[in-house]
DNA sequence: CGGATTTGACCCGCGC
DNA sequence: GCGCGGGTCAAATCCG
């Protein structure tokens, strides 16, 4: 009995023991899940502040989109009340009067360029191979996109002697003639790589080629920090042959475009025999097509750069676009040695090597224009033609060029920037670095897409770089990928860096539509 | 199997 | 005229 009792008593104390035991662990497991309400209490808290945050950066940012289109529709009543004032010899008089009169016959020049597409000569549909319906399917981008397509941008460089028209070169190119020209001791004329000319330059009509002068098909080059074998550029490529060019062990790829049959465009891919890590791509002929829209990006970027460097070349043969070197040559004067191509080439180089933090901006924006994000698998073999605003902080040339078949010379070749930057925020700082573009460089009559309209206005010197600095990256995160924003964006900054130098373009088109 | 890439042959322009 | 080098062609090969 006694025993019994023990025994009982003793398990009464077990059991005391387990319910303690079981309290303590409920009192721990209370703790926890307490512990656990707070922090996402927390988190709640923190994301409705961040909501909150957000809410008001896009209140804000409407509200100075909105002041800007608004100055933008005046601007653009000033100047179909009075096109001259605005007309190139306009424009230059007023840099003129600027600059104290020096330089006169330099500033006379004037670089145009068109942005966008081409899309003149639209294929019946019936007679469309597999080939055209394919470029169609590739073309076949987002509806801001298609809208692009729509207005007929399109884009090149146009580099005009207004001064002298009498002087002009023409490149005869199949149906397009597209001008590179430099009105000093060495005019060059060429076709630029990415010379998409545009649908509403009707004067392009007005221009005899002179045979006479054509000298070989001006190159641009683009020299550029890459990982990757090639830079995805947006267009489709196809080798069609390599070579071991003298004085490089590096092979010298070759390319066609072929987006379109018909496209006689060529692009040499070759590394830097001193720095295997800097790809040159060396684009030569005109799109005959219509290009998509990281294409026609790549081709903003490219072809405003070149063209600010022409738009300088009469006094010097060099330039520094924020840092990144640009040069103009007959043949090949640039910073550094370059592809050696066959003479007589005049060859604009855009040296996007050089690592100086006022051209991260730049770099940023071509990366994020071209690159897919680095996880982003490829559904294909063409190089991709997403754009990619994300926050990525790789702004080296992460061109790939879709096919990851040979990826030897994927090697860490190092970061050129450090820090984030959004394109709008690139946009911001080129604009606050002195760099003006004006808004109305675009066929402005043929874009009715509102989005369009809206960006191009967009005057960023409104846009102080403290108040985008005081966006939090979340909000510009939210804002970038958002997709409307994406391509209205792209198609802003296409028009924006074409911008002042396609004035001509513009008040012509503007003079015929208004009798 | 179709399309892209590879690679040796060929063409052409230029300099000597 | 010849050689060299850049550029292109096209058959063979590779790859998904």
């Amino acid at each position: 009995m006694e025993k019994e009792e023990f025994l009982r008593s003793g398990h009464g104390r077990e059991e005391r023991n387990e319910e303690m035991r079981k309290l303590d662990s409920d009192q721990e497991h209370d703790h926890i899940i307490r512990s656990k309400l707070d922090s996402i209490k927390v988190e709640m808290e923190e994301a409705k502040d961040e909501n909150r945050r957000l809410k008001s950066s896009l209140s804000r940012t409407k509200k100075e989109f909105e002041i800007l289109q608004t100055q933008y529709n005046q601007l653009m009543v000033i100047i179909h009340e009075d096109p001259n004032k605005f007309s190139p010899k306009g424009y230059n008089q007023h840099k003129e009067e600027d600059e104290d009169k020096e330089r006169t016959s330099d500033r006379e020049e004037l670089v145009l360029l068109s942005l966008g597409r081409r899309l003149k000569s639209p294929v019946p549909s019936g007679s469309m191979t597999n080939k055209e319906e394919k470029m169609k399917d590739f073309m076949k981008e987002t509806d801001d996109d298609k809208r692009i397509n729509e207005q007929g941008l399109s884009m090149g460089f146009e580099y005009k002697d207004l001064s002298n028209p009498s002087e002009k070169l023409e490149v005869d190119h199949n149906q397009e003639k597209t001008s590179l020209e430099v009105s000093n001791s060495n005019k060059i004329q060429s076709e630029n790589s990415f010379g998409f000319k545009n649908d509403g330059d009707e004067h392009e009509d007005e221009e005899e080629p002179l045979p006479q002068n054509i000298a070989k098909k001006t190159r641009v080059s683009v020299r550029a920090r890459c990982e990757t074998p090639t830079m995805n550029d947006g267009c489709q490529w196809r080798k069609y042959g390599q070579k071991i060019a003298k004085g490089n062990p590096c092979p010298r790829a070759y390319y066609r475009c072929t987006i379109a049959p018909s496209c006689p465009v060529r692009k040499q891919v070759q590394r830097c025999s001193e720095d295997m890590s800097i790809l040159i791509s060396t684009y030569e002929g005109t799109h005959s097509h219509p290009l998509p829209m990281s294409a026609t990006a790549m081709a903003s970027a490219t072809s405003a750069a070149a063209s600010m460097l022409l738009s300088r070349a009469s006094s010097s043969s060099a330039a520094d676009l924020h840092g990144i070197n640009f040069s103009l040559s007959s043949n090949s004067i640039t910073p550094k040695p370059l592809l050696q191509t066959s003479s007589g080439h005049p060859t604009v180089t855009l040296d996007l090597t050089t690592t100086s933090s006022s051209q991260q901006p730049f770099l940023s924006m071509l990366n994020r224009f071209s690159a897919p994000p680095s996880n982003v698998p490829r559904s294909n073999s063409y190089p991709s033609t997403n754009l990619s605003f994300s926050n990525n902080t790789n702004t080296l040339m992460n061109w790939g060029g879709g096919s990851n078949r040979n990826e030897q010379y994927r090697a860490p070749y190092g970061n050129i920037s450090t820090h984030q930057q959004s394109p709008y925020q690139h946009m911001i700082q080129t604009r606050a670095a002195g760099l003006s573009f004006d808004t109305f460089g675009r066929s402005s009559s043929s874009s009715p897409h509102p989005t369009q309209n809206s960006l191009d206005n967009v005057n960023f010197k409104n846009i102080t770089h403290d108040q985008v600095q005081s966006l939090p990256a979340e909000t510009i995160k939210a804002i970038t990928t958002d997709p409307n924003f994406q391509s209205a964006l792209a198609t802003a900054l296409s028009s924006i860096i074409g911008g002042d130098l396609k004035i001509d373009n513009v008040t012509r088109n503007e003079a015929e539509k208004s009798p």
